[in-house]
RNA sequence: GCGCCGGUAGCUCAGUGGAUAGAGCGUCGGCCUCCGGAGCCGAAGGUCGCAGGUUCGAAUCCUGUCCGGCGCGCCA
């Protein structure tokens, strides 16, 4: 079913298409048509909807916006649902909606119960997102908090629209950084000091406790590798409480990926050698270049070094062949601003390999700098100088975690006071969200005691008060806002949505008695009802999409 | 030096070329006979960093400039 929004822009598109038809607007040869935009007013007075159709157009059918307006609102007629078309200077078409239309879709919103809110999109794609992907050198840092949560609500909202998700974690498995992590268990194991670039945090000591015996046996043998067996060992077992880590968070990953996979299974050397069959790989100074500076980036990237070892771009080169061949139609990496520097690469090795690059897309998340008493505390895993995201998390909870970090756009720098986080967490607004929830179901509970039923249909009419009118409006909303979210890979609207909502919920729950022994009232009271049964039906559905709980009390 | 991202109310942040720029928190002042006071109402608080430009219309687009963050490796 189309949104109010997408009906009316529909029906002013006809309008305008009927207008050239018929000769009434003049388009010059080979002139695009701008699109049709339509916006929701600030001001009452200009109606519930209004579109700048006339004045877009006008200097493309070079008459005046007003005339223009004229001619539209002439052959767009009356459009379901709405009860008046005024103009307005200098050219806005203004849409005033029917209040008993309106009250009607009550019906509409609860028949669709869960389901409202969830538009399909034109074109559903198979699209793989990839977040996190922290190496498992150690616990996720509250440095990991804002991909988890970010990548987690981005994934939930493509779904919604209808687009096939894969969530993907990305991880290094055999590198410098696992060894030094295998040398650090083994040095707390045996009581030596721990490396100079190893890693200081007491899980360490947890992990060097808990190696099997018979593993311990194959590393302290002569002749083992006991960095790289005791680093494989203690890095899976990192893996394995990240992915615990974060199922406690309602964040799940369907696909593991290992870097040392790519290799392994030839990606890497199958995408440089059908780089090097473009004519775009070159040997110099004993390394292997891709040349990147012909796709835009400032300069060529090493893909080996001259001691012949691939670097971590090669990687991604063979990852970029992976992926696709899995059969994706989009790829999404969900990155932090501070690997802005190798967007660039990658983007050209995607051309250079023949892919369509406006079917990858880097998302970069602004830095989190971690703060107390303004002061900034450094997150490092080496150092064993970090919190915990699961510190965190049992601190303030991942309800307000998750409104935090989804309320802010991803350009979005944040300054996170943990103390401050703290304190505030039982002022944060998913609080008054899921009040006003709580609130709606508790009034649904008091009508079942009382044996009143939300009528489906019948006199719904009733709603015609300004706080009924301007819920009923809002919960219409719904399903733009996810559209947009999803459409612009940017969630945070969401949020502030929801928030309104319980807003206008406050006012209504003010103004308009719900519930009544009157016998008078008894009709404009099931229609009441069956309101507030829609608004928690909405306030469900967005906060099911935010990933937070909705609950019946509190 | 070059590149990317920011600069909007006291603080944290929304704002997709539209009409008189918003929210939360904080501050000040009111509101509990009634469906849940984790609430409601009101007030104060803004030259949208600065200067030009494009446009019927700019916080939004362009140019310049200042400030802040990040990046600029045969590290990841």
């Amino acid at each position: 079913m189309a949104s109010l929004r997408d009906a009316l822009i529909g029906a002013i598109t006809s309008a305008r298409d009927a207008a050239i038809a018929e000769g009434e607007l003049r388009l010059p040869e080979g002139a695009t048509l701008p699109p049709v935009g339509l916006e929701r007013p600030a001001r009452p007075e200009h109606g519930d909807y209004a579109s700048n159709a006339a004045m877009r157009l006008a200097p493309v059918v070079r008459d005046a916006p007003m005339r223009i307006a004229e001619t539209l609102q002439r052959h767009l007629g009356m459009p379901d649902g709405v009860a008046e078309v005024h103009l307005a200077p200098p050219g806005f078409l203004n849409l005033r909606l029917d209040p008993a239309w309106i009250a009607g879709r009550v019906a509409d919103i609860r028949s669709q119960g869960d389901g409202f809110g969830r538009v399909r999109v034109n074109d559903p794609r198979r699209i793989n997102v990839e977040f996190v992907s922290a190496n498992p050198t150690g616990p996720l840092t509250v440095g990991n908090a804002r991909g988890a949560f970010v990548g987690d609500l981005l994934c939930r909202v493509l779904e919604s629209v209808g687009h096939e998700v894969t969530r993907e974690y990305y991880f290094n498995d055999f590198n410098a950084q696992v060894r030094n992590l295998g040398l650090s268990v083994l040095a707390r194991r045996t009581g030596q000091p721990i490396p100079e670039d190893g890693y200081h945090g007491e899980y360490v000591a947890d992990l060097a406790a808990g190696v099997p015996d018979d593993l311990w046996a194959a590393a302290t043998a002569p002749g083992a590798e006991a960095d790289a067996i005791l680093g494989r060992w203690a890095s899976e077992r990192v893996r394995a409480g990240i992915e615990e880590s974060l199922a406690g968070l309602g964040v799940r990953f369907d696909v593991w990926t290992t870097e040392g996979s790519l290799y392994e299974e030839s990606w890497v050397e199958r995408g440089v050698q059908q780089l090097r069959d473009r004519g775009h790989v070159y040997e110099e100074d004993g390394a292997t270049w891709f040349r990147s500076s012909s796709f835009g980036d400032d300069k060529d990237r090493v893909v080996f070094r001259s001691d012949g070892r691939p670097t971590y771009f090669a990687s991604d080169i063979g990852y970029l062949g992976q992926k696709f061949s899995r059969g994706f139609s989009e790829l999404i990496y969900l990155w932090g601003e501070d690997h802005h520097g190798t967007v660039a690469r990658n983007r050209a090795a995607a051309v250079a390999l023949g892919f369509d690059p406006s079917s990858v897309h880097w998302v970069l998340m602004a830095w989190v700098r971690f703060v107390r008493d303004g002061r900034e505390i450094g997150m490092s895993k080496r150092a064993g100088e970090f919190i915990s995201l699961d510190e965190l998390l049992a601190e303030i909870g991942p309800d307000a975690a998750r409104w935090f970090f989804g309320s802010r756009a991803h350009t979005t720098g944040i300054d996170f006071d943990i103390e401050l986080a703290k304190r505030q967490s039982s002022e944060n607004p998913v609080y008054y969200v899921q009040y006003a929830h709580a609130r709606c179901s508790s009034i649904l509970r008091n009508a079942t005691a009382a044996g009143v039923e939300a009528d489906a249909t019948a006199g719904l009419e009733l709603l015609h008060h300004p706080a009924e009118q301007a819920m009923i409006k809002h919960l219409l909303l719904l399903p733009d806002v996810v559209a947009d979210a999803a459409e612009r890979r940017e969630t945070h609207e969401l949020t502030r949505y929801t928030l309104e909502i319980a807003q206008l919920f406050s006012q209504f729950y003010r103004d308009c008695r719900v519930l009544s022994d009157d016998p008078a009232e008894a009709d404009l009271s099931r229609a009441r009802l069956a309101l507030t049964d829609a608004t928690r039906q909405v306030i469900a559905n967005a906060l099911g999409l935010l990933g937070i709980s909705a609950p019946a009390s509190m």
